[in-house]
DNA sequence: TGTACATCAGTGAACGCGCGTTCACTGATGTAC
DNA sequence: TGTACATCAGTGAACGCGCGTTCACTGATGTAC
């Protein structure tokens, strides 16, 4: 093994005209290699371009840097969240509101456990100039608290605003998760779900 | 400024049976450095040689390796949270249990928020197979915990078993402060100290 | 239908850099006799 | 009191490595006439 260990050995490159999939094939092989990674340390030009089995200079046609492969990888990751967090909240049935936010809420910890590296990198982001005021998160910050005015509006009495009880859970549910990723050794999924119910039960009167 | 921009530009060195200070001045050095970076990147042998103003070699009289170096700095930060959080705990009237409660959490987060990089850095160790069995954190844990034990041997209410209350209040306050260095265009202290505030209060009855 | 040229997808080799670590060393200070 | 030796604190120079990035290139596929 020379220096590609496991992937494609040989690559045929794209036709005519469609040179953008290999945007998506190097984004691909980056949450790959970010599976099995920390951070975003360890995620190299170099690295990626060994696991999607092009050559390190390849990457620059689609990227213009590092940092703007980070970035691609960022968004991508975030678009993947929004939409598991979006087929969570259609799973139960429409008139059970709370147990919809506790699905959104679910789905947001499960990406996170099973994702620590992108999780990681997703929230590490100093989020620049560009993009929403507050970042991407503010994304899954909105579709909670719209969550819990859902609740309010059908009865469900709260203890506070919605948008105070948003930040409340979203804020316990990403402590939880850090912490479970800085400690692997404790009980896992199960006992992070049930910290979100019961933070979610605490909201409520 | 050849290799050193800023300290000590000549160290006159330890006197004989004193090498043992040397250790004292590379872990500042290291501290200093982490305070103006991100995280454990960035800390290298090479960088807390030249902050401390020795030569690199020097170091390994101290600490076998990288990652011997980067445990020493974590016990020695870990070490320093916890004497910060006993002062707190003991600065408001004995009697006032839970406004002891509140001190402390208020220095632990006012210890992460001063100190992002030694934060992230604590935080996301693996914590390997020495020292308690859940790592330090389990340390901040049982003081917590205790803490809620005398509000509640006190006569105030808890809605939920103080243990729980410490996992909450804990994972709250550092989901909050996560939150806050991956966003640091936001409010800063003062919310996360009036967020920690509404959450000890969610779980009094 | 040729044929010259443009465009595309992607590469190989090289650059300079900072890193972790090792090794033989230097000079000052202590100890044994 | 000398003096030989051991121990200490710390260093300078070198090693091999992987990194980000650049540059001129290659060969296949399209287009203009």
């Amino acid at each position: 093994m020379p220096d590609q260990p496991n992937p494609s050995p040989v690559r045929t490159r794209n036709r005519w005209g469609e040179g953008e999939r290999l945007r998506g094939e190097i984004l691909a092989a980056a949450s790959r290699l970010l599976s099995g990674l920390g951070g975003e340390d360890g995620l190299t030009i170099r690295g990626v371009a060994r696991a999607a089995g092009i050559a390190p200079a390849s990457i620059y046609q689609h990227f213009a840097d590092r940092a703007a492969l980070v970035r691609g990888l960022r968004e991508h990751e975030f678009a993947r969240l929004r939409s598991l967090m979006r087929e969570a909240d259609a799973r139960p049935p429409e008139h059970d509101v709370v147990a919809r936010v506790r699905a959104q809420l679910h789905a947001y910890c499960a990406f996170a456990i099973d994702n620590p590296g992108h999780y990681r990198l997703m929230l590490s982001g100093r989020s620049p100039a560009e993009g929403s005021p507050r970042g991407p998160l503010a994304d899954v910050f909105a579709a909670l608290t719209e969550a819990f005015e859902r609740c309010a509006a059908a009865g469900h009495t709260l203890r506070i605003p919605s948008d105070r009880a948003a930040v409340i859970v979203f804020v316990g549910a990403h402590g939880r998760v850090a912490l479970l990723h800085s400690n692997p050794g404790g009980p896992g999924a199960p006992a992070v779900r049930s910290f979100v119910d019961e933070l979610v039960a605490l909201v409520f009167a």
